[in-house]
This record gives structure tokens, sequence and C-alpha cells, in this order.
DNA sequence: CGGCATCGTCGAAGCGCTTCGATAGCTTCG
DNA sequence: CGAAGCTATCGAAGCGCTTCGACGATGCCG
């Protein structure tokens, strides 16, 4: 193994000198730096990690609690992992994965032997058990979510009450005055996700405000809940003229078969609104118009919001992201 | 921060001694034992994890490559590395997710600071160009798939060769001859995965040897695709009896919808059968009689061959699973 | 009952790096 | 022209742990 010794020698330096010249911390002239630079490269030397991380302040690892539930959906958790690893990647950072049943533990573990530098959580709850984890620690944390009242901790959502308003908002201008909508399965809710109630609640309050009248389902994850929610709501409105999603990808894959094979026209008879898809919806079978989850800036905040903490730096407590409409056609004048 | 010292001076013993009754290297009296956990119990001690790589030989971190394609099955890959995370806490060690670009050149420089102490690669590719990395850098490594002729690192993977003549051996001695086969995109041929020309040539050889005509087709990623394979498969062979799948989830809901729609009876008519099944087949709409990937099989002997070159203990070369059937009442005598 | 393992413990070296303080050699300016 | 201030470099301390060799205290055997 090439140490730092062997470049100081062929450099013909001293180590700290080498050191000064890898971090950029003391100025070194010229000619010092292009023999330790030839040096480097002639030897191949990589810097160990755990010396680094034992000398210096930090470990340039940062910990992803991702916790999966049962019913959770698995490509969107693949997405945030991946952008949360990209984001790190960003700043020479590397994550590790804490999963399987040590979301939580694992925090407690890696962070109280410094392995890591801080914690991004995904799968927030309100109450999060992983809050007071990271408070007692004082390692530096980022919620993908917001569990609840938190000031001292960095928390990054969409504005799911803004999305919800938007959404009413942009249905309702367009005439439509009774609207489907199929959210979230319940064990969603009984979990206590928060992104749910402060979508719910935005959009009671908009839809009462705006003069319409939403109809609402909810679709659990076994096979035909979508397809029934989308029977449930004909049946029960039969005026409506606009759905609206907040669920998962393949409720509204089906809702969508459903509404074909009825022979419902989309959207000349139904608009369709997808809130807050998690999914890219530009990929169904009818391209949704609506809100997307803005996930990878969520991570990249997270991590950033994260690194400023280490650093010291203020790091904001709460971000919520504003929704971004994007229109695919398929959300049209009440007809 | 609590050290080791801290620990040695509430114990009243030097840090060797704490050092030793932690690793239990060496013998320590039950009095000295008692005390030094109560210290460490008390001071609520962690040893520093860096300090730990540095002094001792490793660092208890495993590397996983984990390459997400284009075309590739989200789920499935979320699978894959919830399952090594668990095989590897399962030997208390944590994972460095290497992602987003970073599969290949990762391993490289986690490997070269000594970051981690072995490597698991996943979606792995005949003449994978992190083979001559991990040899480069004698890293011990484990591929999760078979690299082609590799005789000095691990691979595990199943026996897709065996799958493929159990396949043909259970549909033709139930009767079937005539046989449609729907298989992955053609984009994973290119790619050389290597398990994709060992099952179809396995396949066409029993098939041969059987008296079992199959009529291929490959199904894209492209919505409809599963469909559009199931027409043409009966449009060309309206006498078959079976259909046989080697390919991604989405394409065999497909599939089955598309024979639902068009009445065709499961399996009275036609019999079904999931090869190598990435997916969990009881969940489908009608749930499929198979083989199905042993995924956690598959992940935890990756693993363990990694820890097994860590020890410098042999490993096993190439290791091949045995396919194993289960019966979820798809595949019945032809009619 | 003396010599010799064995057991339990200790001190110190060292893992590879960062960083602090010191210093030698220059430049600058009153 | 000498004090002051830079710049570039070095030596050494120290991060928290593991592990080696040493050593006193026991126990055991002939």
């Amino acid at each position: 193994m090439v140490t730092i010794h062997d470049v100081a020698k062929a450099a013909g330096v001293s180590i700290s000198t080498v050191s000064y010249a890898l971090s950029g911390k003391r100025s070194i002239s010229a000619t010092t730096r292009t023999r330790i630079d030839r040096a480097i490269a002639d030897l191949d030397y990589r810097p160990h990690a755990a010396a680094r991380m034992l000398a210096g302040a930090r470990t340039n690892i940062l910990a992803l609690s991702a916790p999966l539930r049962q019913d959770g959906h698995l490509p969107t958790h693949m997405r945030f992992v991946s952008a949360v690893v990209a984001a790190s990647r960003a700043h020479d950072y590397d994550v590790l994965l804490l999963a399987t049943d040590d979301e939580v533990s694992g925090i407690r573990r890696v962070g109280s032997s410094s392995l890591v530098d801080g914690v991004v959580m995904m799968g927030v709850a309100t109450g999060d058990e992983r809050l007071p984890i990271v408070r007692d620690l004082a390692l530096p944390a980022a919620f993908i979510g917001v569990p609840g009242d938190v000031d001292d901790i960095a928390c990054v959502d969409l504005d799911f009450a803004a999305a919800a308003r938007e959404a009413v908002d942009r249905i309702a201008d367009l005439g439509h005055r009774v609207v489907g909508m199929i959210g979230h399965p319940p064990s969603y809710l009984e979990r206590q996700t928060g992104f749910i109630e402060r979508f719910d609640q935005a959009l009671e309050r908009e839809a009462a405000a705006k003069g319409v009248r939403i109809v609402r389902r909810w679709a659990g994850l076994e096979r035909g809940a979508g397809r029934s929610a989308v029977d449930e709501l004909l049946a029960e409105a039969p005026q409506l003229t606009a759905v609206l999603f907040h669920c998962n990808e393949p409720v509204v894959e089906e809702a969508e078969r459903r509404l074909l094979e009825l022979g419902v026209d989309v959207p000349g008879q139904v608009s369709l609104f997808a809130a807050a898809a998690s999914y890219d919806p530009s990929r169904l079978e009818i391209p949704l118009s609506g809100i997307t989850l803005p996930l990878e800036d969520m991570c990249r905040r997270a991590v950033e919001a994260v690194f400023a903490a280490v650093d010291g730096r203020p790091a904001p407590d709460v971000t919520l992201l504003e929704p971004r409409f994007e229109d695919r056609g398929s959300l049209i004048p009440a007809p």
C-alpha cells in the first residue's frame, strides 16, 4: 500500500507538505506542487479513507435511512434512493444505506460511532421515532417529509397544501364543479405520513372556496382497487367531469384502464389530474396533466441541508417546494 | 466524545484490557469484564469506526455496485439492493451504495482508499468492465450473475440452463407440444447479460429433445409490448397450449390481461409458466406456476463469498443455484 | 518445593493522516 | 538598513484504536 510517506519521499518533501498540497489549505510553490502531483500520479497514491476520517473532522459518508413499508411502492422508493446517492456524490460524499429493519437503530449505530457525518431520512411520519435519535446524537440530519413540529432539524417536502390548492384552482377554473378524487390507501393515513392530511385539508378548504364538490375514494393496494374506485365514483356522482389522483402508479393505471374500458372519453367527458405524482405521469397509457413530485429536488435539498449542518452553516428548517403544474393534455374545460 | 481511555479509567484498567474485553481475543477475568461492561454501559461508549478501521484490518463496510440501466426494472433492482443490505447486516456489515454513474469508478475509489472490505456487483454482463478493476485492486468481490469465464472471483446466479430444462420438461411432460414463449427485450440481449443466452440455448436443446415446438417473441418495454406479443404468438401458432414467460413483470401483466380479454381459458386452454421470475408470481392477476428467481439466496451467497475472500477462506468460484418449481395452478395437462 | 506453563494485565508502538506552531528565506517600507 | 510581514516548508503531536511483547501472579508437576 502506498502512503503519504511514499509520496513525500518520492517528491522530496515532508508529509505535511503533501497533505497541504492535497487539501490546498496552505500555499505551495508551483515547483513543489508539480513534483508532488507527479509523485502521486507515478505511485497511484490514494489517501487512506480511515486515516483521513480519524485525523480529519469528517468521514465524507452520509447515511440514508430508507424504511420500506409493506405497502411501499418499490419504484418510487428506488428513485428516492438513487436521487440521494446522486446528490451526495455531487459533493464527493458516499452513501451508507440503512434499510431492512435497521433504518432506525442503524442511525444510532453509525452516528454514535462517527461512521457518517450526517443522515438523510426517507419515509418520514408525524412523530417520527428517528427524530429523538438524531437530536440525542446531535447528528446533522434532514428529513424528506415533515415529522410534525420541528424547528431544529431540516425538513424538505413538496408543499402539499399548495399542490392541493393548485389542483382545485386549475380544475375549478376550467369549469369543473363535480370532481372525483382517488387517494392513497388508508394504511398510509394510519401511519401518519402527514402529507396526506396536509393535502386533504387544503383540498377541502379550497374546494369549498371554489364551490367545487369533491367525491372521494381511497384505493388500497390490492388488485382491482383502482378499478373499483372508478366504478364507485361514477356510481356516486355520475355527473363528475374530472378525476383527481393522489395515489400510487398502479392505482392510476388501473383507473385509466377502467375508464377506457367503460368507454369514457378522456378528456372529452372526464378530465384527469395527477397530484404530486411520485411516478412519471407522461408514461402512462393516458399521460396525465398535473403536479409531479419534485423528487430529485427534494433529495438534493435534503442532502444539502445535511451538509450545511455539517459545516455549521445555518440550514433552513422546513423547505416546502412550490408545486409545478405540467400540461399533458388530460385536463381541459368541463364539457 | 467518550473514548476507550474513558472506559479504561472508569473501569480502572488499561486501554488494551478494554480492547481485549471488547474483541475477546485474549482472556479476561470475570471481575474485570464486569467492571468494563459496566463502564461501557454507564458511559454509553461506542468505538470510533475510523479508529477501528485504521488500527484493525477491516472496515466492516461492503460496497454494492448497483448499476440501474435505462431499461432496468426498478422494483427488482430495489429487491436486490434490499437483500444485499439484509445479508450484510446479518454479518454486522454496512453497505455503501454505488449507483448513478458511479457503479464502476466508485469501486476503484472506495476500494483503493480502503473504505470497504469488498464489493458485491449487480447487473453483471459478459465481459463486465468491473472485472479487471476488482482484479487489479485485488479487492474481495462477488458477482450476482456470471461475467463470462471467471475462475478467480465468486459468481452467484440461478442455474438458468437448468431452469430452462426444468420448464420444458414440466411443460412437455404434461403433454404440451406447441409452446409460446415471451422473452426479455432485445436490449437485454445486446447488453450481453449472459443469463438470457444460457436460458435460450438450454431451452432450444431441451425442446428439441422433448419434441416440443417453441414459438418465440421478445417483448420490449414500451406499453403494449406484452399485449402484442400474445397476439403475435396466437396468430403464428393458434394451436399452442402453453405460454412460457421469461421477461419482466409488466409484460406478464399485459399478456395475462390480453389473454383474459381474448376470452382464452387459463389454464383450461392455455397453461402459463413463469421462468426465473424476478417478481412475485403469486401476486399476479393469474398467479403463475414456475420458477422464481432465488433473489435473497443469491444475494446472501454473494455477500458470504465476499466475506470468505476477506477472511482468506476459499470462496466458491461459480455458484449456480438449483431452480425450484412452485405450483400455483397455472400449468395443467394439455387439453 | 523449585521450575515452568498459563493466565490476566499492562505499556508502547503504530495504523496513515491532518494540523499547529516554528522557522528560514524573502520582500517591503519607513 | 533594520524591523515587520509574507511565503513555503518542516517536524511533531495527536486522532482512537489494535496488537505485540513483557511481566507478575498463579497453579501444577515431578
